[in-house]
DNA sequence: TAAAAAATACAACGAAAGTTGTATTGTCCT
DNA sequence: AGGACAATACAACTTTCGTTGTATTTTTTA
């Protein structure tokens, strides 16, 4: 079977040779290449082997999350990992955003480390629990302002629509065919519902529901 | 130690008392109880001591997505677990919403589903590996279009935001201290960035972006 | 340092939006 | 059958918004 090619982004010499002697330990894996920043990395990896990418975040000349981003543009298909000390939720979703694949603390086990970088080639994604609880508690938007828009009648919510596509009275007369003025009473009726004094409270109430 | 408390609400009896001896078996988790449906989980658990719950979804009486929804709705710490052959993007989402910690597949192996437990009790988000990428997927929103509000001073994005917020001409001149002629002149500039000729459409760029 | 951009301000005019009130028709629920 | 609501329409009047043009002072950048 085929090793799979790991490459390590990290600035500090001893972690990253730390890491490089376990990867190349390992029965699976081999080291393809070493880097010390970001633009060393997207320099060299597009031109090498590579199946995985270990990417730290803070390196001097490029940091990991902008390596990461013009990384992926070049390759879709890259899979890459975090593999750092921060666990603020705007690190972690910087990254996840720039295409990280997955996103490990540096406190990670070795042997689970190896364990991970296995789920990631597989198409997984890997991340250390507190992280994966952030990520999931992102969709845990609970107590969120009851719907207004619910109480307009459908004819009125259609009218709300055209409105927030930034139409003017009368260009939502002519695509309904109904004349100005009711759309003038029409809207008057969904402020009036969605207790809001403006056009444009009434669009924000719509975009954010 | 004190063991660790399971719940298992899952329709199939077979699947049900296999994973309950399976978590017997073992040396740190005790079953506290089973249930073929989400009415009677949601009946008893409350009653009695549980750390963690696996929840399958597809059961009658009450699925479990609307389980997890009135438990949590009791309970914020209890630490729940989907385990279910769903992987649609749908059920996902809708049970990360409710309230799930955690995400497994049924055909998760034994072993991995008692570490997932234990990782879930230590506040970790355990998921199958392609559940996690599909997660982490949300957050990569691709080809978006370019924010156009980058182009923007910071005057005059303050400005935009006051508008998003609603309020008049008259209004973000007070909270400015400027001169409602000011602001005209600002949001004048800014439709020209954002290439938009009302209100409507920079409040609708500004909230999408 | 010279040019460009940002922040500020005033003003006048026309266009769009918002208010208030009235009215007709149809549907749905009680 | 009567009442409530939705959809439609008209109109007069006020307020807010958007356009155009000019101008001064900083700040930034080439």
């Amino acid at each position: 079977m085929d090793k799979i090619f790991v490459a390590i982004v990290e600035d500090e010499a001893e972690i990253r040779n730390g890491v490089a002697e376990y990867i190349n330990a390992s029965e699976d894996f081999v080291c393809s290449g070493c880097y010390k920043n970001g633009e060393d990395a997207f320099r060299e990896i597009p031109k090498r082997h590579v199946d995985v990418v270990l990417m730290d975040i803070q390196m001097p000349k490029m940091d990991g999350i902008e390596c990461i981003r013009r990384l992926k543009e070049g390759n879709r298909d890259l899979h890459i990992m975090m593999l750092t000390v921060f666990e603020d939720e705007e690190k972690i979703f910087e990254s996840l955003k720039a295409g990280a694949d997955g996103y490990l603390l540096k406190t990670t086990q070795p042997d689970k480390l190896l364990e991970a970088i296995r789920e990631l080639h597989n198409g997984g994604s890997p991340m250390s629990g507190s992280i994966a609880r952030k990520v999931i508690g992102t969709f845990q938007t609970l107590p969120k302002p009851k719907d207004e828009t619910e109480d307009l009648s459908s004819r009125e919510r259609e009218i709300l629509s055209y409105c927030a596509k930034g139409y003017m009275y009368k260009e939502i007369a002519e695509a309904l065919s109904i004349s100005i003025e009711t759309v003038r009473t029409h809207i008057h009726h969904i402020y009036e519902k969605l207790h809001v004094r403006s056009r444009s409270e009434a669009i924000i109430k719509y975009l954010k529901r």
